[in-house]
DNA sequence: AGCACGCCGACT
DNA sequence: GTCGGCGTGCTC
């Protein structure tokens, strides 16, 4: 018998080995193996079984099987296949991205001094002698690791091999441990068959009769009976009990209760509709895309509840991503008390590794049926598959931005049409992706045009900060209606929520007088200044402009950079009003885990007065006593270098007005920007999805941009500013020359360019970006780039769909 | 990725 | 002339 196995290294090739004898019965698909490559031993995954050997070449044996069961089954593996392939990411690495982490078995390699005299020390280099000597100090053996990191060199092949060959060092390969196994627990099993006996002590007794239910855990039977533990060794010689392990599922911890329960709530006419158009899809057994597009508080959450117990009922399995960890929390106070919790299982990366491996198992296995989580959520091995829901599925935090550069809202669409399933994209501010997919078509469209109850959307405000001044005559940080509105909203006993996109902080230039900015004069998007250098700079094509004193429209003379932290707007908010409870929400204040649930919970009993927070205030939540909504900026995050920032600036705008008004009280939004008259913020002013759309779409059209095309993105990043500065012009050279190959004309290649944040922990960074009407030839060229490969120090990553251009 | 092999500049 | 630097290629 042979395997095909995938091994995570960059490749793309898998390798095949030959089962011995005796491995044979616990072969299957979907295992895990530990197998000898190179010289190395590492963990790789079974994705095909072979009775025939392929090829007349020399194979190895496999080593190992450490999983009792399979980790994914072959649908699922067709899927993790089509992620490889889209992505351009060896299948190795995607399963061992996507898989419960810490498990993998591998080994080190480990030197020890032979024994042997040295004699001739002197032949020896300086390097080689302190190897000895720093082996030496170590009579159980030194990880090579250790030592490379004690001499601060990593190359120590050459040296090594020498002192090999001369038989003074042998370095041999050690298994290490897996972080994560499956825990165990000791069980007193009575062996009911025996009939009673009267040879037993006190104890043993005490031990028969507390085991009259049949079985126990040892430690359960501790508590019942003092000291039984020790009495347990006896009684299994005499068979009247029998020790065995049994395995635990480790628990994701309890459930936390933030926000308001909504229980028992009658569906109004809209919803109703929606879920009985869900419900069709969902009885039809075949891939059903739907845009669910609901304005905020139109009730999405308990269409999707309902859709799952509908999933339930037909025993399907569901996948319901959430974009952040926090909101999983939330959710599952309402799952929870809905659905058994045996069928709930949870996964992100918040929970501990043990955990997450137990709850991939329970999954797996079918006793998990509704998996709720983050991104990662996706890939997990879910049995009979028939609802995945993508909550928000506008945000980007389903984009992974590291590693697998993965997007959880197109991959669920992937998943559910290799499943047959039906897929429910929901948000109040759908991507302009999924809305032009909808108008196409492509997926069915589902509206829920009013909140629940009729509650009135909030009015929303512009406030024109082109005509503010403070008593020095400069623009204020908070405007003069804003601070009112605070103060209005203290008096009344209710909350206000101030939001700082400081994604957005980069600095660019605008002239305060007309509010013109920079933008560039090829891909329309804001220029970056860079103030050392006194320049306006392009990042997607590298154009390049000086820093101007006066606006060229109209001619004013205070152009100015702009910006500011949630520090400052807090100083500023204290200062005004010295009394109020103030709370601040950044990922400063809520880098521990635990911290974001703390600052929601006192905003939803009341103990705090003014919250102040970045995008993560903006998702989700849902405060009834929260009347009031300043944005701060407005324009921050329309100047990102970014053909996405108009649709982020809305969504975001629309999201965090959707947090005000949602109780009795009618909310009031004030946004505070240069630009009140442009579309980006009159649609939101207006609650227009449909207007914004519609003003959105020709742009991205007339300059090409999805989703009239698709895009590849090539991340390049050097140690040398310089010499990664020629191997990033040579690579932008065989781009073009490959695009006009492979694809004549119908790819662009743009840039390369310097990237917005150049440098990053030492490395200095450019993106090159490909453009073409299909993803076929543009796959074709960046899988041929990258074959070019890790060149003059030159890393190189692919990122397919790109989302962000930071 | 991690390791080995092989080809070149800077030392004896 | 040798050594150790890194660029190139393979691992069943």
């Amino acid at each position: 018998m042979f395997v095909r196995v995938a091994i995570q290294i960059p490749s793309p090739k898998t390798f095949t080995y030959t089962v011995p004898e005796a491995l044979i019965p616990s072969v299957s698909l979907g295992k895990r193996v530990l197998v000898p490559f190179g010289r190395r031993r590492v963990t790789g995954f079974i994705v095909e079984i072979q009775p025939e050997a392929p090829q007349d070449q020399e194979l190895r044996e496999i080593i190992e099987l450490p999983d009792p069961e399979p980790l994914f089954d072959p649908d699922e593996l067709s899927f993790y296949e089509w992620v490889s392939r889209y992505y351009l990411h060896s299948l190795g690495k995607v399963l061992g991205e996507i898989l419960p982490g810490g498990i993998d078995v591998r080994s080190d390699r480990w030197l020890r001094l032979s024994g042997k005299a040295i004699d001739s020390e002197e032949r020896l280099s300086v390097v080689q002698r302190e190897i000895l000597d720093r082996v030496g100090q170590c009579p159980e053996g030194l990880s090579l690791n250790r030592l490379r990191r004690a001499m601060g060199k990593k190359d120590l092949y050459g040296e090594l091999r020498l002192l090999e060959m001369e038989d003074l060092v042998v370095s041999e390969e050690r298994l290490n441990r897996p972080a994560v196994r499956m825990k165990k627990e000791r069980w007193v099993h009575l062996n009911r068959s025996i009939a009673p006996r009267k040879d037993l002590t006190v104890k043993q007794r005490a031990i028969v009769t507390a085991l009259g239910e049949g079985e126990l855990p040892v430690a359960a039977l501790n508590n019942r009976v003092r000291n039984a533990a020790a009495s347990l060794r006896t009684m299994e010689g005499k068979e009247i009990v029998r020790l065995y392990d049994k395995e635990v599922l480790r628990h994701f911890g309890p459930v936390a209760e933030i926000g308001s329960k909504g229980n028992g709530i009658i569906l109004n006419g809209a919803q109703s509709a929606a879920l009985d158009e869900i419900r069709r899809y969902m009885a039809s057994r075949r891939y059903s895309p739907c845009l669910l597009h609901g304005v905020t508080g139109s009730g999405k959450t308990e269409i999707y509840l309902r859709a799952v117990a509908e999933a339930l009922r037909e025993d399907g399995g569901v996948l319901y991503l959430v974009p952040e960890i926090s909101l999983t929390a939330q959710l599952l106070t309402r799952i929870c008390g809905r659905f058994p919790e045996g069928a709930i299982a949870v996964l992100h990366s918040g929970i501990p590794r043990g955990a997450r491996y137990d709850q991939w198992r329970r999954i797996r296995r079918g006793e998990a049926r509704i998996v709720v989580g983050a991104r990662s959520a996706l890939f997990a091995p879910v049995r009979n598959l028939r609802l995945v829901i993508v909550d928000e599925e506008h945000d980007s935090s389903y984009k992974q931005e590291d590693r697998l550069r993965y997007n959880a809202r197109d991959l669920a669409l992937v998943r559910g049409r290799l499943s047959q399933a039906t897929v429910i994209l929901g948000s109040a501010t759908p991507s302009i992706q999924s809305y032009f997919h909808a108008t196409e078509g492509r997926y069915r469209y589902i509206t829920l045009p009013t909140r629940i109850d009729d509650r009135p959307l909030p009015k929303v405000e512009a406030v024109d900060m082109r005509f503010q001044r403070d008593d020095q005559g400069l623009t204020p940080l908070i405007s003069r209606p804003l601070i009112d509105a605070i103060r209005e909203t203290l008096e009344k006993r209710k909350q206000t929520l101030l939001f700082l996109n400081r994604r957005g902080f980069h600095t660019f230039l605008f002239c305060p007088d007309c509010g013109h900015t920079f933008t560039c004069p090829n891909c329309d998007i804001a220029l970056t200044l860079h103030a050392a250098e006194d320049l306006l700079k392009c990042h997607h094509c590298d154009y390049t402009a000086k820093s101007a004193v006066c606006c060229p429209k109209c001619q004013g003379s205070r152009v100015r950079s702009y910006g500011a932290g949630t520090e400052r707007v807090e100083e500023e908010v204290k200062q005004r009003f010295p009394d109020a409870r103030i709370a601040r929400m950044d990922s400063d204040t809520t880098s521990r885990r635990g911290d974001m649930e703390r600052i929601l919970r006192d905003l939803d009993s009341g103990r705090i007065d003014i919250l102040i927070g970045t995008q993560m205030i903006t998702k989700g939540h849902d405060f009834p006593d929260i009347t009031l909504v300043g944005v701060i900026a407005a324009d921050a995050s329309l100047n990102l270098p970014d053909f996405r920032a108009a649709e982020r600036t809305f969504q975001v705008l629309t999201q965090v007005s959707g947090r005000g008004g949602r109780g009795e009280e009618p909310g009031r939004v004030l946004i505070q920007t240069f630009n009140p008259g442009l579309y980006t913020i009159t649609r939101a002013q207006g609650h227009d999805y449909a207007g914004f759309y519609a003003d959105e779409l020709p742009l991205r059209r007339q300059l090409g941009y999805p989703p009239f095309s698709r895009l590849i993105a090539l991340h390049l990043s050097s140690l040398q500013r310089e010499e990664g500065k020629r191997a990033v012009t040579r690579f932008g050279l065989e781009a073009r020359n490959l695009a006009k190959m492979v694809a004549g004309s119908a790819v662009d290649v743009i840039g390369p360019a310097e990237s917005p944040l150049p440098r990053i922990r030492g490395r200095y960074r450019w993106q090159l970006l490909l453009r073409g009407k299909e993803i076929r030839p543009l796959h074709q060229i960046a899988e041929r780039l990258l074959g070019k490969g890790e060149r003059n120090g030159l890393s190189i990553q692919v990122d397919v769909d790109p989302v962000s251009f930071m």
